[in-house]
DNA sequence: CATGAATGAGCCTTCATTCAT
DNA sequence: AATGAATGAAGGCTCATTCAT
């Protein structure tokens, strides 16, 4: 199960472990369904039930940022700037992915484990296929990136950013730094206003 | 240890174990010391004494890929032209990475476990840093790209490739794309010839 | 955990691998937590769960034999003789380090694993301070011997003990003689009858 | 071998070897071949070479403290006063056993690895036997104690202080107040001068 | 004689997963 | 549905001892 159950303690339940799950990700600790259960209070079965494995845990706990950045990203298809979408859309989830240890796994991973995750992933992609196709038409972005780049791009600065180390602070400009330059290559040769 | 020892029997196994382990990073293995024993056909104590941890033995994989990109280094430094040396030798860094398995971890890692290890990558910063300030001082390359920034950045891209996936040929061509596009970014705006 | 669980083959599993532990120690083998494990027929981690360290199983072993103590503690603080109820409590003391070969290392253990065994370690202690301040009180031992020299004295002479060596029975009669002597010393100066 | 080798050179790693154990075992560290072969600077086989087992390399160090016992002894053997021959010599091994941690195990074990070892206990046990012997004869010693208890309650008490615990101070203060109430115990029982 | 590399049994410990209660 | 005891493979590492050089 991925989704919260619906009777109540069962509800708690699933809740208390994701909550669980949210504070070992943030600490940088690697999810154990043992462990996690031993911290939430509830027998191992319990926890498996829930999420089969590690990685529907993970998906599970990454979501609600993944649906923010699904929200950005209806916002951004709205932005009648083709540029100014594009790149705000990217800023948004390079940030994510920068502030929520959760998802650069769930991003770089080439298969998913929930119906979920995939759906939102999806969605995520098809929003940068549309922002990445109107920027080109509007001639405001070369040729020669594709939808397909925008996802490892992300990925790349991302890790970037956390082999260049620093407060978190200091990530959070960095990887402004890499997004701008990299967008800057990404850009028309021609002078740009 | 870290380097072969006189013996020549000695030598002969230290070379097994570096050859088992380069086979097992090739394949996508992590390094396990008792593992790699085993494949050896030698005693667990005789991979311990040689590498004590399973870092001091990847690294020592890594080490002869780190010594050719370093001679490459010295080509460069040789290059009277600051922005074709400069992108040639991110060009090489950028390509060992991609073809070896073994780098990537190490060129990410904070620490180093070998001194060796340490010495080689300081090599490299050296020669990037002083490539970065040669085109710098020509022109080519926009203030706000720093030295810290060339190692974070070639890892970013080596990671964003991955994530791309595809086949090893596929994989050079993206690299390249990826490169050629973020170093678009980092030549000054002003239209170049 | 220190103390049997309440799933019934939980508890048979706690037991068992006690009475392995118990048999090992009797014969004079060093606990080892694999070994009992094999020996008991159950998974390691099953003995690990129960006794995290082989400390913690060999304190376990001890306890009935120190709650044996501690009831003839409260025997002999009944007792209106106060020579006879110190020197009697001291022989049980003895005799127990003697039979039981769990006892010798946890009563020289400087540290206890359980909470349990500093609880029993304790009240002989205490014990053996009130059997004494009344002997001395009574005028029939000597100033100069402290409580806190009762447990070592006891450890010392069971030591010398087995250092004689000999067979069980002359085991018996050496520390008795060897206890009878050290009383003797422990007496005042003045004749006594 | 046990005995220094008549080389120059070997002399030399004998002894080196033997300050190396006399180093860990003031420290309290366990005799580890390996580990002596290592901080000595040799190799390994140049210490199995001289010592066959960590159990002559022990005897080998307790050597030199069990000749100054034996010369104690002799001294003693000339003391015309039959009881304090015997406390003196006897006050003698105790401190030894409290001051060299070489001895405690060398003196309780029932089997000795060197020849030399043997000899140098049997003497003391001579000597020790005579003493007993001479005291008993003047009527200064009860029956009762037998030669062969003298070294287990030299062990005894030796081990009733290391329980005891305390600084090495202590440690002296405390073996010399048990030794005298094991020697008072010792006595005739009728009144003494 | 001296060296120190090699051995490999053996111990400790962890973890994902199953299953009896 | 919930619990948590049980499992046992798997991995890490040490150490006494041998033996090739």
């Amino acid at each position: 199960m991925t989704t919260p159950p619906l009777r109540k303690d069962a509800v708690r339940n699933w809740e208390r472990i994701v909550a669980v799950a949210r504070d070992l990700v943030d600490q940088g600790t690697a999810l154990q369904l043992n462990d996690v259960a031993r911290r939430a209070g509830l027998g191992v079965a319990t926890v498996y039930r829930n999420f089969a494995t590690p990685e529907a845990l993970l998906e599970t706990v990454a979501a609600p940022c993944l649906e923010g950045l699904a929200a950005q990203g209806e916002r951004a298809l709205a932005d009648p700037d083709p540029w100014r979408a594009l790149t705000g859309f990217l800023t948004h989830v390079l940030e994510a992915q920068l502030h929520d240890a959760a998802l650069p796994p769930v991003a770089a991973a080439p298969e998913d484990t929930l119906p979920r995750t995939t759906a939102l992933k999806a969605s995520l992609t098809s929003v940068g296929t549309t922002l990445l196709g109107r920027a080109r038409d509007a001639g405001v972005v070369r040729p020669g990136l594709a939808a397909a780049d925008l996802v490892p791009l992300m990925c790349g600065i991302a890790h970037a950013v956390n082999v260049h180390g620093g407060t978190p602070g200091h990530r959070t400009e960095t990887g402004h730094r890499y997004l701008a330059t990299l967008l800057e290559g990404v850009r028309p040769p021609t002078p740009h206003a």
